[in-house]
RNA sequence: GCGGACGUGGCGGAAUUGGUAGACGCGCUAGAUUCAGGAUCUAGUGGGCAUGCGCCCUUGGGGGUUCGAUUCCCCCCGUCCGCACCA
């Protein structure tokens, strides 16, 4: 060891990650002794700009837990790996005419760099990565089992095309008519696709939330995506031959129905349009078809189009004749594709009523109320009218009451619906799992035998469509033709989407190296499920419900022991940072701007277009650049690279600040400056217990009861802060007891305490005074402290005095002290005394151990 | 529009079965040490008045409950996130 006086971890931490690697310190074993304890973060997705500080949030949040689980006698699985099929390796191999494999391990390579000089305690001896034929080889695997279930089908299906991409995509990926991860437009067409029907478990999907350890927030949006709602399908004739059914949540409303909607793709509209009104209506119909769902949506807020059929239903509780129109405010893809229209009760039919002058009318009344239906619909409840025998129910007796009145007659039936649809699970791109699927002249599509997997992506001449606009597997003639049972087949050419992958990943951490099974059975048993997930919210939705319904499938074959795949979920917030930019548009980096306090400019924002004040400059220039919080990323020129940090700082000090800055649940920005501090902590943390001349060990001192207490009250919220995921006040209370030292080293005792309860937010250095204090082991293993309430406070309290709920002064008592005695001792205490003169006490109020209140008048 | 989270010094944040608001850190100011330092140490740092002990104000704004409110209740303002014609 060279000799060291100053707290340099360049020199330790490199020293102790490879101390780690090479005594497999963290290597997980099935170890029947020890109950496991399975942590793990969301594994990346390799992009080419490397990690930057946002992302190692999440693994050290993870790491601390782990090393203290550890500490704490578990067996502890924390397994790490990527996320590494997918769109962007794929462009890249385009425009460099490179593999996509080859570019996807060099960046991986890059990010395990970045990772393992963060010091996580990470089982890197279980490392997957999707894209590798010995994993996806059981992703094609998983999904035969979901073919053998019935739960994959081709089906001719309206999909979300986007052309820039060339693929379609799933629902999930398509907002506002734009793909979420570009922003490319997105455009509807007819093909042919591969399905997952999710849907036949919308129900235990949403049930099996109960129970979850999850966010609120989270379990909510699953649940608001999986749209349960209750109620009837009802079926209206249409006069002249010919029926469709509706679904509403308001059967209780059928008598203020006044006309019924169909949606402009369904399939009833050629045979009910009347002759009169088919122009308009196939004008209509043109139209909306080759709307965006962007445009779509925008209307949303305009007026409301539709056209008449000319056609009639009969409204099956009064026999009342009702105009069927067409409009695209009702959706193909819900329900039926068809509603009854309830103006009085319904804001959407009341804002079609108002645009096309159809009659309302209201079936309640509210007594006491005198609402205006034709200014607004009234969707609360009231007391039944104009509905014969029902008037004067409320709505959910109504609905009771019409529901078996439907049943009886035949009218209709109770329905449960979900907004949640079936999964779009083919992509038409190259870097992705190719089906197992072979397909024969004579239409017959057949799943290739489990021995035969992988089928294994094969090298094309280009990543990029046929020119008869085949998916690029279809470059591989070879691989393309094969045969099926004697007969000539060929491939799939689609391949899956990047969710398929992460959909069991965390299964396959428990057995990485099996090549007989996804995963053993001895195996899942012990570890189970995953005990603490960490990842970022905007998974909430797709990822954790498509992991969800995988794992629900691999239970109902027996391959799983639970029935959910995480137990305890937590979003970290995402890091943000500032960006600079100048009224042109121009981003610069952090590093290239200075604040100027009081020289202000006003400057047109380039991002609102309105007059800013700023105080932000470049550096040597007068040229004024507007701050603003961003996202870290290329685009905004304010990513910090973690490695920056590390040399600067060294990894300690960077795992410590990302903990340091806030909750971990909350979106903070960086600042790297803040990461001074930690430093500087971590330096007087080494100064404490290493002469900083010498470089030599420095002997224990002893240990004073201030000195003492803050430890204890350190331990203590060291311990439930990693129970709770309260990363950062713990932190503080090392700080403060460090303060408390005073430069004085504590006794033996103590200063091992300390050390073990840093190591899970600064493994590196704990080792480094762990070994200096004489041990010859990694602290790796040794048990947690446990803290002493009694040292907590030490033998007396400070009591703070209050006057009218004023602070006044403060009494510092012995612990024994009784009420009277702290009472007698407030009245006559001369700090309170010019507050007390000529007045009476009225009441006195002690909080033990805290305060007096005297309450005078 | 609906759902969720939130609003505390120049900045990040701490403190909620109601009980010292601003812990800890950044930044800043002054001083010490140093040839020098993005080094180290000491002191100060919410605002205002006094600058002696002290007093008043202050947790987005307004009201309420209470001996006492950042914490509980009502109204308003603002920010962020998710969903958005789901019948």
């Amino acid at each position: 060891m060279s000799p060291m006086s100053r707290y340099d971890p360049a020199q330790i931490e490199p020293r102790w990650q490879q101390h780690w690697k090479e005594q497999g310190t963290f290597v997980a074993t099935e170890d029947p002794e020890k109950p496991p304890y399975y942590v793990l973060c969301m594994f990346p997705y390799p992009s080419g700009s490397g990690l930057h500080v946002g992302h190692p949030e999440s693994y050290t949040a993870v790491d601390i837990v782990a090393r203290q689980r550890r500490m704490r006698g578990f067996n502890v699985l924390n397994p790490i790996g990527f996320d590494s099929f997918g769109l962007p390796a794929e462009r890249a191999a385009q425009r460099e005419n490179r593999h996509p494999a080859e570019i996807t391990r060099e960046r991986i390579d890059y990010f395990r760099t970045q990772m393992q000089r963060l010091g996580f305690s990470f089982n890197w001896e279980r490392e997957v990565s999707t894209c590798e034929p010995d994993y996806y080889r059981w992703t094609q695997w998983i999904f035969l089992k979901l073919h053998e279930q019935g739960l994959a089908y081709l089906a001719e299906v309206p999909v979300n095309w986007c052309p820039a991409q060339g693929t379609v995509l799933a629902n999930e990926e398509v907002v506002d008519g734009r793909y979420i991860e570009t922003g490319d437009p997105v455009e509807r067409r007819v093909m042919k696709q591969w399905m997952l029907r999710i849907t036949a478990y919308a129900q235990r999907l949403l049930e099996d939330l109960e129970g979850l350890d999850w966010p609120e927030g989270v379990l909510e949006m699953q649940r608001q995506w999986i749209g349960r709602s209750e109620g009837a399908l009802v079926r209206f004739e249409v006069e002249g031959g010919g029926e469709f059914k509706v679904f509403t949540t308001r059967p209780d409303t059928l008598f203020g129905a006044t006309w019924c909607v169909l949606a402009p793709e369904h399939p009833l509209i050629g045979s009910i349009t009347r002759p009169e009104q088919r122009q308009a209506v196939e004008a209509y119909v043109a139209q909306a078809r080759n709307k965006s769902d962007m445009e779509r949506q925008v209307a949303a807020d305009k007026e409301k189009t539709g056209v008449f059929t000319g056609a009639y239903a009969v409204n099956p509780v009064n026999g009342e004749r009702i105009p069927v129109w067409i409009a695209d405010y009702v959706l193909s893809t819900y329900g039926t594709g068809a509603i009854m229209a309830v103006p009085a009760h319904d804001e959407r039919d009341h804002a079609f009523a108002r645009t096309f002058d159809l009659p309302i009318r209201p079936v309640y009344t509210v007594e006491g109320v005198e609402h205006d239906f034709s200014a607004s619909a009234w969707p609360g409840d009231g007391r039944a009218i104009n509905s014969g025998a029902f008037d004067g129910m409320s709505v959910s007796e109504f609905k009771a009451a019409i529901l078996a009145w439907l049943e009886e007659r035949g009218l209709g039936e109770r329905q449960v619906n979900y907004k949640l649809r079936d999964w779009l699970f083919s992509r038409q791109r190259y870097w992705g799992e190719p089906f197992p699927i072979v397909h024969t002249a004579d239409g017959g599509v057949h799943p290739v035998h489990p021995s035969d997997l992988p089928i294994s992506l094969p090298h094309v001449d280009a990543y990029k469509p046929t020119e008869d606009g085949q998916p690029p597997l279809a470059r591989a003639e070879d691989w393309l033709h094969t045969s099926w049972q004697g007969q000539p087949a060929t491939r799939e050419t689609n391949t899956m989407p990047q969710w398929a992958g992460s959909c069991w990943y965390y299964l396959r951490y428990m057995d990485p190296h099996n090549t007989e099974l996804p995963f053993g059975q001895d195996k899942v048993a012990y570890w189970k499920q995953v005990d603490l997930y960490i990842g970022g919210v905007e998974h909430a939705v797709l990822h954790l419900l498509y992991a969800r319904f995988w794992h629900k499938v691999l239970y109902d074959c027996g391959l799983v022991p639970t029935k959910e795949p995480f137990q305890k979920l937590f979003n970290q917030g995402m890091i943000l940072a500032w960006a600079y930019r100048e009224s042109g548009g121009r981003y610069h980096a952090p590093d290239t701007v200075e604040r100027r306090p009081g020289q202000l400019s006003t400057i047109v924002s380039a991002w609102t277009g309105l007059p800013v004040e700023t105080d932000w400059y470049l550096k040597g220039a007068e040229t004024p650049v507007e701050e603003k919080l961003g996202k870290m990323g290329k685009s905004l020129q304010n990513s910090v690279d973690p490695l920056e940090i590390v040399e600067r700082y060294g990894a300690d000090t960077l795992r410590i600040y990302e903990m340091f800055m806030g909750p971990l649940e909350q979106v903070k920005p960086w600042q790297t400056s803040g990461c001074e501090g930690i430093h500087r902590f971590l330096s007087r943390v080494w100064r404490l217990f290493v002469d900083d001349q010498t470089g030599e060990t420095r002997p224990f001192g002893t240990t004073s009861p201030e000195v003492k207490k803050a430890l204890h009250i350190a331990i203590k919220e060291a311990t439930e802060g990693i129970e709770q995921l309260k990363l950062n006040t713990p932190v503080a209370k090392m700080m403060e007891l460090v303060n408390a030292c005073k430069g004085e080293a504590p006794a033996r005792e103590e200063a091992l305490a300390f050390v073990l309860i840093l190591s899970p937010w600064a493994p590196h250095l704990a080792e480094e005074l762990w070994q200096r204090f004489g041990h010859d082991r990694s602290l790796s293993t040794e048990p947690w402290p446990a803290w002493d309430p009694a040292a907590l406070s030490g033998d007396s309290m400070t009591i703070v005095l209050q006057v009218m709920g004023k602070r006044r002064g403060e009494l510092e008592v012995p612990r024994t002290a009784s009420k009277e005695e702290i009472l007698a001792l407030a009245r006559q205490d001369p700090q309170l005394t010019r507050f007390l003169e000529g007045q009476q006490i009225k009441k006195e109020i002690y909080v033990p151990g805290k305060l007096v209140n005297l309450v005078v008048g």
